[in-house]
DNA sequence: ATTATCTATAGATCTATAGATAATGC
DNA sequence: ATTATCTATAGATCTATAGATAATGC
């Protein structure tokens, strides 16, 4: 309706007037809060700072979130759900039509990419000490579900010597550490090809596997993946 | 001279008479730093809840430190050292008396010993936001280097298919993100020989090298720290 | 009327400095 | 005299709330 300079929105205008990122308010915030976040810290990152990356009053925060704890409780459980959900249709068809080495690589390219396209490398976030608080309790039931399923994917894939040695729990914890160097080389650079191939590799000789069976567990996993066209 | 409930110490006495930690005053502050930084993170971390903790006014902390950023230094800097010296007198041995496999297999047997017994799980601090600012370049450089020996060791231990797959920074990014995986462990409970196993084990195969190379290159490492005798 | 912003501000921090003080050491 | 603490406080935050205001929607 009205000429294309103005986008017209509602609620009284801001005094920055917006850059026309396509992005709600709501949004705008969240994005400014990752990177923020994302570099500095939670705690070391106040709202104001937020607020002033977005183009708003640092009060006009409220409007949207009850406060910075929210804002990261959301961007928290927006990063892990992705990779969950595709997870979750996947264990079920091991053993029918996927064996379990081709799933878990399915797994963890899944959950690279994922990590790799977050905005702002969001998966830095898992890490900060606040994290470990109650109200992010919810956040981390889902991320031990991930872990628990690196657990029993890596098991039923792993060669019997490492299964004797090595149970469930503490495979999954190796196994998800590992797919995570993604969110350490993200920090110095663009996450390649080479890299995806070099974390799945180590996940699946991880777990015993020899070279023939990495490439075997790999071509499997890149079949189901174009299969499952995300 | 005085009567040994009172330990007569220099300076005017604290209000709250001090706990007869044998700690000095300034160890004092780097542990309970340490555990306050672990458990909420640096920045959430007020010089009061650290001075609380020991037992002094919030000003007297500024007797020792010229602040919280030189606290976090000296904590950073103390936990990768002993890792760092010891591993530069190992490098130099192979491949003389020791094979790049045992000589790594060692190296992440150090590592995860030293992670696994600092007090408070100080290696949680690496992964703080905080850590990336210019205040910290130098523990981040000594890192830098643990992390390359990483992968000149792990290359020169690497079957051949690894080699050609993995350039040496990349599998020291892996490598030493394994090791680390100590930490989160630590995070949940007490790590044991089973954990320890698992990681060296881990690092080893992604590496390449099979079962029986394992075994050995094990075997090897654990001979030479006995030698070492630390 | 509803929405999304704004201004203003109270109250609670937090860091770092100035200067006093209570011990021991010489 | 030296040391290690103390008390007091200035100045700079920071969070969250109250209430006003400038748009659009009906």
């Amino acid at each position: 309706m009205s000429s294309d300079d103005r986008p017209a929105r509602l609620g009284r205008p801001r005094v920055v007037p917006d850059t026309a990122s396509g992005l709600s308010p709501r949004d705008q915030i969240l994005d400014a809060a990752a990177a923020l976040f994302v570099e500095n810290g939670f705690s070391a990152t106040s709202t104001r700072a937020i607020a002033e990356r977005v183009g708003i009053r640092q009060a006009s925060l409220y409007y949207h979130f009850a406060g910075k704890d929210e804002v990261l409780v959301e961007l928290l459980t927006t990063s892990v759900r992705p990779s969950l959900d595709v997870v979750r249709g996947l264990e079920e068809r091991v053993p029918g039509s996927v064996s379990a080495a081709g799933a878990l690589a399915a797994l963890v390219l899944i959950d690279i990419d994922t990590l790799a396209r977050t905005p702002h490398n969001i998966g830095t976030l898992y890490l900060l000490p606040e994290v470990q608080g109650d109200r992010y309790q919810g956040f981390r039931a889902d991320r031990q579900e991930l872990q628990d399923t690196y657990g029993r994917l890596g098991t039923r894939a792993a060669t019997e010597d490492v299964r004797g040695a090595v149970p469930p729990a503490l495979l999954g914890g190796i196994l998800i550490q590992l797919a995570e160097t993604v969110i350490q080389l993200r920090r110095t650079g663009e996450v390649d090809e080479q890299d995806r191939e070099a974390i799945t590799g180590a996940c699946l000789r991880a777990c015993g596997l020899g070279a023939a069976a990495v490439v075997a567990a790999r071509r499997e996993a890149e079949a189901l993946l174009a299969a499952a066209a995300v």
